[in-house]
DNA sequence: ATAATATATGAATGATTATTCAAGTGTTCA
DNA sequence: TGAACACTTGAATAATCATTCATATATTAT
């Protein structure tokens, strides 16, 4: 007696089986995928775009981004991080103050290709 | 005796009041930039980046999708109900058999500058 | 009607994560 | 030197979320 598993129980994977191999050929390597949804789970936070878009509209300051967004400079600095680590903002010190800048010409037009999704809901 | 909090120990506020000011002019309405977010967000998981990568090959029913992704019927599921919700996907019914495909164009372009950006940072 | 199949879904669990709090570093100014 | 400031960071907490498990619905075949 053979035990059953999930597969098991599936017809399509013999009905389609050439489909799902066709696709299979034509995915991108696991890990381009995996950094997609890394750099997409940046953009996934409300913090995070709203200061990248302050970002985008002028350089500021840890404390300039505290003010704006009515929030923590302590709040704001770990995201801050988050920005960095990914590579999308950068950063110049001049004195004891840290100016923030955009690091990426594509952040604005990955944006504006959510908004006309998002736009099109209606 | 005043109390303090965070802000009244920020000298940018007076400094750069001029510049919070008009990047705050200039920012879109919260629910835009919270909108923009929520989209994010559903790029931000592996698991849907693979299936959305999947649909754009090819419609495929939830099975065959479970199958490629080597992932239970119920998780494929889940996350395309996410996926329905945020209208990235639409479905068709043939019997007992459901079949998904994408349901925005934009997708594939979000996407194509997501990877810019990844394949930049070497 | 019953069994098998394809999918959906609610509850539970474990993992991730945004924010807060407290403490730290480094710089400027008195 | 020391106090104030701008910012960073580690730990704790609370909230969110992906997956699993069990069960439910709907369709097809016997």
């Amino acid at each position: 007696m053979t035990k059953r598993n999930q597969w098991d129980r599936c017809d399509c994977k013999v009905i389609h089986e050439d489909v799902v191999n066709t696709v299979k050929e034509k995915m991108p390597p696991e890990e381009t995928l995996y950094d997609l949804a890394e750099l997409f789970k940046v953009f996934g936070d409300t913090t995070r775009v709203k200061i990248l878009w302050a970002l985008d509209k002028s350089e500021m300051c840890v404390c300039d981004l505290a003010v704006l967004l009515n929030m923590t400079q302590s709040a704001v600095s770990h995201q801050l991080r988050i920005l960095r680590q990914a590579r999308l903002v950068k950063y110049r010190k001049e004195g004891k103050i840290v100016y923030y800048s955009l690091d990426d010409e594509h952040v604005k037009q990955i944006f504006e290709q959510g908004l006309v999704h998002i736009s099109e809901r209606l």
